[in-house]
DNA sequence: TTGTACGCGTTATCAT
DNA sequence: ATGATAACGCGTACAA
């Protein structure tokens, strides 16, 4: 709040020499004692804080580093914002240091309320990672200051970096159906995510299309302590189990595997069960999870890349970039 | 690079009226459409990029918010980083809106060639994640700008927040010995770290003074691969497994869990793990592990809030935080 | 020690 | 109808 100028009001200086007091160089500058104390003290009695701003502004004969700011909810699951981080310090993304991160939480459906995205006062660029389909459509009415790149979401509106997620639960269907099996199950965060509701309507699709019987359990919880709810409910529920489980998230997958050995039930034997995300966990575990890879990190990386594209001004139009999953089978399915 | 100003004299406008036309106020301030067509030219093939500290500088009439980073070094395990955000998320430290969060990656061992540590000039005060011996060496002799607080390590200069690591090897081996047990082993993850070095030393110390037998396994990776692989490099050795085995991260117990699994070597019957941190999947393993509780969130919250303390100026000495790590008993010890 | 110009974008006031 | 001028925010550093 207090700045230099004030400081040197009440000390009865110049803010010159306030700044060299605050800045250790006192001494150097032949400052006397009495005057560097008075000034430190009148700078802690006013909770003085130096500007990063006005620092930046005067010091930067240094280039002008674009800030990306990684707007993430507080709901997002933990692994993604950690594998995102990581995606970004491969190929020399980070070292090569063109840019700053920021991370901008928010609350799931609030994203309006952050001022930020409209004054654009704070970085020069956002990465959106979770908008839920309130903030989508907030999205789309808005009329932003800053470029932003959606994360796993479409847009016609806005850069895109994303992956078929209709595709993916087509996929897991057929991959079942090539199995044989007919009883499938799907287990689904209860959570409002475009990626999660498509994946789960292809899934659906293909479950009908391929004419396999599917049982849909809504859990509230993506986590390992949800899928272990999940399963623990459906095995405790009186009708037979399905043969094969696809879990929307690889925690969930995990929870669920740690209540089959609770409850005796044998995976692959009695039950299969399919993740979602490929964590690193996964080849870990017993039987190792059959899961899809999502590539997270190399989307992070294409985040970056277009929203630095639209920063630097070498990209105009709005893009949607479409990576692959890939189901990576192992022993649990 | 290129300013307003720079524009303005291409354009042979005033800087004013770039200002309006990049804001996309050109119509509502009457600006031809010529004009404003020749001002974006010319931004983009300038490639303008706009000030965000000359934006924020002026734009304050908000509070002056401290930035705070967290210097984490590319090699930092991966759940760290999310947990410690996690952390953050509670208590309503991010919504309240006290600070904002820079996140600078730096390589190990190479802290002193951030600048930004001796000008100040990026952020108000920095927590520093994983700092190497060379880097701790670096920081004692360094005269720093910005106050920073130090997590997991131990320091007489500056601000802390750790956890006695050496006590939480005692813990483990006492632990272990208070079981029956008398050959015991180590899996030490290898890098150069205070933490870990205190841990094994403590746990070394531990297993001496109660009369057990040690082994001790070093291995690259504090990963579920680098478990995975000791593990195995165990089994198949011809000397006979020990009865128990302590591994210094929770992944690496993951991944020798997976592998006693896969060479038939039963859990806790055969041989007894006891994991480090208590990351979020370790209740879900088959059979649950047992691990050290590692308070990384709260720790992340202490630091937040001693940073605040020396950047508002209402702490003035550097204090040592120490938290309790605590042994969670389930089925793998 | 002081005075002051500077860095850069914003905006209210003023001028054709 | 179109645009210019200049003060401002805050810390820094050079000349005096």
């Amino acid at each position: 709040m207090a700045t230099i100028r004030e400081i040197a009001e009440k000390a009865k200086v110049s803010p010159g020499t306030v700044s060299f007091v605050l800045n250790g160089k006192g001494d150097q500058m032949r400052i006397s004692i009495k005057t560097q104390e008075k000034i430190l003290k009148i700078a802690k009695d006013l909770g003085y804080l130096p500007s990063i701003s006005a620092r930046r502004l005067r010091n930067s004969e240094a280039i002008n580093i674009p800030f990306i700011t990684i707007l993430w909810t507080l709901d997002t699951r933990a692994s993604l914002i950690s594998r995102f981080l990581q995606g970004l310090q491969h190929k020399t993304l980070f070292k090569s240091n063109q840019f700053e991160i920021l991370i901008q939480p928010y609350e799931n459906g609030k994203l309006s309320e952050l001022e930020s995205l409209r004054t654009g006062n704070k970085y020069n660029g956002a990465i959106i990672a979770n908008a839920s389909d309130k903030d989508l459509q907030y999205l789309d009415n808005a009329n932003l200051k800053v470029p932003i790149v959606l994360y796993q979401r479409h847009s016609d509106k806005y850069s895109t970096v994303n992956v078929d997620s209709k595709k993916t639960g087509l996929d897991v269907a057929s991959f079942l159906h090539i199995k044989g099996i007919k009883k499938v199950g799907m287990v689904i965060p209860n959570l409002s995510s475009q990626a999660v509701a498509r994946r789960s309507q292809g899934f659906i699709e293909g479950i009908e299309t391929l004419g396999m019987d599917n049982t849909i359990i809504k859990n509230g919880d993506f986590s390992e302590k949800g899928g272990y709810e999940a399963m623990e409910a459906l095995i405790k529920a009186s009708y037979p189990l399905p043969e094969a489980l696809f879990f929307l998230s690889d925690p969930m997958a995990v929870g669920a595997i740690s209540a089959c050995h609770e409850y005796g039930v044998r995976i692959p034997d009695d039950l299969k069960i399919i993740g979602h995300d490929n964590d690193e966990q996964t080849p870990f575990t017993t039987p190792a999870l059959t899961t899809v890879h999502l590539p997270v990190e190399e989307m992070a990386n294409a985040c970056v890349k277009q929203l630095m594209g639209q920063i630097n001004q070498t990209i105009s139009t709005p893009s949607n970039e479409r990576f692959e999953t890939k189901i990576i089978e192992r022993k649990s399915c």
